[in-house]
DNA sequence: CTAGGGTTAG
């Protein structure tokens, strides 16, 4: 394991950045120059590569530069390009994004196929939205496109998300008369949703039923399962799940370690999760926000602010966008050093970027005032905010 | 090319 040192990190920031920030984009770039170079015209099949690499690693921004830039060359979008954008806008919870895109594309007489369907119906879900999620569903139907087995799996997985986990059951007891044979995936999801709806039982149920159908297990699985020991305070059978996933030789990746990482920080065990993500910057693996936002978390917990800051202003250079959960750490973060002025500067930032309905930080920031004795301030603040919830509560 | 796992307050 790395030394990592107060003074080793200002200088780690730049390393952890240029060695690990979404290697997969950087060489898909290296790869469209030496193509280039070499006398390779992209075409519509690269540059719907470079889109979808690019919307999963960097963000959606990035992507759209790269549909700018094919138009530009003259090539002409097709359903995967929009496909690609749609799903990189669902990606980060981007509702009107995929709208517009939906919009666009119809303008463009692109047809949409059953995955901008299955995607806007993902994305419908995960914002909370399961009546226009259904809608999009009948409109499948309704168009007479072919469903596909996904279609059924973000069904499933939608109404677990949102709440109707017995519907949800039931849909596949149906599907599964009709012949739907249920995938990984599909098991996946369904211990995923039951965990998340405090069923854990449930959940390991369907962990043996995965494996008597004669399913392997995967790193999501495993990361699923051992998010779920976790949120039952299962620690030591959770990390045992982590060390049966690497020695089974299954591959295990910054999902797995971020999850633990952040468990280790969560109960206080910091000199371990250092080691965690230490592994991970010196690993090669590439990194995403995600995985920025736990390393900046270790920091925060520490009380190495300033070296948070100088890795994620490493980090944006390279391109990466912070989303909610970085401010809401760097400014909890900041609360507990008593830096209380600089909070207030990072909400700000934080609203000017569009994360205004942050709750967390917003409570983080309350809480922290509290904690200080700045009861007059967290009073104030209090009264400015339009949404609350019932851990804004004093 | 496009669905599933990981990160924040109390």
């Amino acid at each position: 394991m790395v030394d990592v040192t107060a003074a080793a990190r200002v200088e780690m920031a730049e390393i952890i950045v240029n060695e690990c920030l979404c290697g997969k984009a950087k060489q898909l770039e290296k790869a469209e120059v030496d193509g280039i170079r070499i006398g390779l015209q992209p075409d519509v099949v690269t540059y719907n590569t470079l889109i979808a690499a690019y919307c999963r690693c960097v963000g959606i921004d990035a992507g759209y530069s790269v549909l700018h830039r094919m138009k530009e060359v003259g090539i002409n979008p097709d359903v995967i390009t929009y496909n690609s954008l749609i799903a990189g806008a669902t990606r980060y919870c981007l509702l009107f994004e995929c709208l517009d895109l939906f919009d666009e594309m119809l303008e463009m007489n692109i047809l949409p196929d059953i995955w901008s369907y299955n995607t806007l119906m993902n994305c419908f879900f995960k914002l909370g939205k399961p009546d226009e999620a259904y809608r999009a569903f009948q409109d499948i139907l309704l168009k007479d496109i072919s469903v596909h087995s996904a279609t059924f799996n973000i069904l499933c997985n939608g109404l677990c998300m949102n709440g109707y986990t017995e519907n949800s059951l039931m849909l596949l007891r149906s599907l599964k008369r009709y012949g739907f044979i249920p995938q990984l995936v599909t098991y996946n999801n369904l211990i995923h949703g039951l965990c998340k709806s405090g069923r854990g039982k449930a959940a390991m149920e369907f962990l043996n039923e995965l494996e008597e159908s004669g399913h392997i297990p995967n790193a999501i699985t495993y990361t699923t399962v051992m998010t779920c020991c976790f949120r039952y305070r299962q620690f030591e059978e959770g990390l045992k799940i982590f060390a049966e996933m690497k020695n089974k030789g299954y591959t295990y990746d910054v999902f797995a370690y971020c999850t633990v990482a952040s468990m280790l920080l969560k109960t206080g065990r910091i000199t371990e999760a250092n080691e965690y993500l230490g592994y991970i910057v010196t690993s090669g693996f590439s990194l995403d926000t995600v995985s920025f936002n736990t390393i900046v978390y270790l920091y925060c917990k520490e009380g190495q602010l300033e070296n948070a800051y100088k890795l994620l202003y490493e980090a944006e250079k390279g391109g990466l966008e912070s989303d909610k959960y970085t401010h809401a750490i760097l400014i909890d973060g900041l609360c507990k050093t008593g830096n209380f002025q600089e909070a207030r500067q990072q909400l700000n930032r934080m609203s000017m970027t569009g994360f205004d309905s942050n709750l967390v930080a917003w409570n983080s920031f309350i809480n922290g005032l509290c904690k200080a004795g700045h009861f007059d301030h967290a009073l104030q603040t209090f009264e400015s905010m339009d949404v609350k919830d019932s851990v804004t509560l004093p």
